[in-house]
DNA sequence: AACTATAACGGTATTTGTATCCGGGTATAG
DNA sequence: CTATACCCGGATACAAATACCGTTATAGTT
């Protein structure tokens, strides 16, 4: 084994971070906050809908610190199902 | 461009993320750290040295966890410097 | 002194995924 | 019919995460 792909959990988990990052955003709109975060729109979209299950600690800090939440809101608010 | 390579900041803020996460494991050991955080040694390894700069959001947020540290603390302690 | 075990470092190779750009599509508002 | 905002899918350079190899250093044992 290599790298495995991402289970469905991940998968899963991804979707769930999404979500509570589109609802951070409010009324705000993609390309304003993508543009403050410093990152593109295409992929703040991609990781509000999911497509993008892991994204990087440092892209979703820097939404974070623009969204005005916490880190760790975000990891508990992510954690699908306990073990 | 599809993808710019990282830049030496980039790079920089990688390793003092690794730092900072290498103080926190204190004298438990690479093996035993990975293994809580569900990762390989060899993945914590090189998040440590700084090889891996870009690690994932949910890869931290367990080593995070396992540490019993903040993620936000984490972010704030890898902000190279202000633009 | 020789051997054994644990811990960490460095490099290479591999698969999978991120982050980006591009073009097109839909819907709503002015 | 122009503008804004969102979503989708393809294409692509670059990186994460894993495994395997050897190397070094320290500590404990025989």
């Amino acid at each position: 084994m290599v790298r495995p792909p991402l289970t469905p959990e991940e998968r899963l988990r991804g979707e769930q971070l999404g979500h509570t990052l589109r609802q951070a955003r409010g009324e705000r709109s993609i390309v304003e906050v993508a543009a403050a975060a410093g990152m593109s729109a295409e992929t703040l979209r991609k990781i509000e809908t999911g497509r993008i299950a892991t994204p990087a600690f440092f892209t979703i800090a820097a939404l974070a610190d623009v969204l005005d939440i916490s880190l760790d809101h975000l990891a508990v608010r992510s954690t699908p199902a306990p073990t």
